[in-house]
DNA sequence: AATTTCGGTGTACGCCCGTTCACTGACTAG
DNA sequence: CTAGTCAGTGAACGGGCGTACACCGAAATT
């Protein structure tokens, strides 16, 4: 007898769904289960911790088809194998649980501009490094990226200024970096940072460009990274023929 | 006696929501009755354009500060002052209604190339006259670009890839336009790609920014549109020192 | 060993949703 | 004048949602 007749005969309550959410999540744990069980070990705080990953990780998977605004607390919960009241034990909302998921989400983007960083002390092409570091970053955390760019204007507006603000920050990280680069020419600070707008515009265009192409397709990646690369290019060649002010 | 006491007598039925909800969109159609009395006029078939226009303008009026995801199909038609059951006499669902919504949020920015070419025509600044033209449009259509940049990568994919083919050939105009000011230098039409697309993604960006900033101060305003001019400016520089190939 | 803490459970509620169906009555075509 | 069309109506349905509340039992504290 499906669920589906059950709720036709009238026999209807809150607990069949539940039972039927239930019993997904239990298929979904068992199909997953690479660390067998190892799931009742640890102290309470180690456990709880687990449950709000397995929160913030099953609602990243969810926005990389859907926008978070559609993503319901149930249904999160759902997929995180406990039931809807518990989810108020880690957050308060799911507008909440959007604001951390975009500070997981911003690590590795921190990360790429470490890595571009230390890649500047080396002697190799600044442009050509910073953008692989790009593609790398993007290739191995799609679900990050997707999430970041598709809230980035999405509906939840404490997501939108969270993301708002990381992105500043990177931009004004990268325009001290600019003007380290550009010691000696007349910059002013307030067109470095018209220069760092641009790059990072560029940037991102890239990030949105690598996130819609199937990522099996080694070919249209590298002709992505390419153009990338001369766009960065065509902006620099630009920084070398202006006079500021 | 408050709807919510109805409902906690367990007097419910759908009618009683329904009916509060008519009773919202009948004042707030008082509200904006700049019209007056002429809403019942015309035949039958101009009639059923007002209405599905209406369907148009209440959506894009809550797109403005949610995703599109989260309007409800009840929600349009209560504001457009129909019946939910009326509006499948207009389309067949709210997805389909957002495809029909980018063409119309599109003429804008069709208008804005049209206006653009013109002003090549004359012997001004081109850069200068494009960045105005931009100025003017988001600020005269601020809801248009507000849904196209929200929905671009929303939660919809219909829509998504409606506003991925119109910008596509929003950038493909601009490559030609390109190909016809670099005429004479060697540029390949890959390069040629690369440059329209980098200066789509500083004018997409600059529209962003427009939109986040509120328009009543005309200062931040042209400060914004200042840097996108300084932007392209950089861009074309670049160009000009650009050796193809 | 006794007590407290607290992550997770189960039930129940009121609400809004999309969609079905039979209908009504003003406009329109013949 | 009449028959038909069709935008809009109104009631009902099954279902998902957020959240309040009382409860449980294992881990942590005393």
């Amino acid at each position: 007898m499906s669920i589906r007749a059950v709720c036709e005969l009238g026999y209807v309550s809150d607990s069949v769904s539940r039972v039927h959410g239930r019993t997904l999540a239990a298929v979904t744990e068992h199909a997953s289960a690479t660390v067998g069980r190892a799931e009742r070990t640890g102290g309470r705080a180690e456990r709880k911790e687990r449950t709000r990953q397995k929160l913030l990780d099953a609602t990243l998977q969810m926005v990389t088809t859907r926008s978070l605004a559609s993503v319901s607390l149930r249904e999160v919960a759902r997929d995180a194998g406990i039931v809807p009241t518990a989810f108020y034990r880690h957050f308060d909302s799911m507008d909440a649980l959007g604001v951390e998921l975009v500070d997981e989400c911003m690590r590795p983007l921190r990360q790429m501009t470490r890595d571009a960083r230390r890649g500047t002390s080396n002697r190799g092409d600044i442009i050509a490094g910073t953008v692989a570091i790009l593609g790398r970053q993007v290739r191995e955390h799609p679900a990050q990226f997707q999430f970041l760019t598709r809230e980035r204007y999405g509906g939840v507006s404490a997501v939108r200024r969270a993301i708002a603000m990381e992105l500043r920050l990177f931009t004004s990280e990268l325009t001290v970096d600019l003007a380290r680069l550009t010691a000696g020419g007349d910059w002013s600070s307030e067109d470095l940072e018209m220069a760092a707008d641009l790059m990072v515009a560029a940037m991102l265009n890239t990030v949105l460009r690598l996130l819609e192409v199937d990522h099996r397709h080694r070919e249209d990646e590298q002709r992505i990274l390419s153009t990338s690369e001369r766009q960065l290019r065509l902006i620099a060649l630009g920084m070398a023929a202006w006079r500021s002010g």
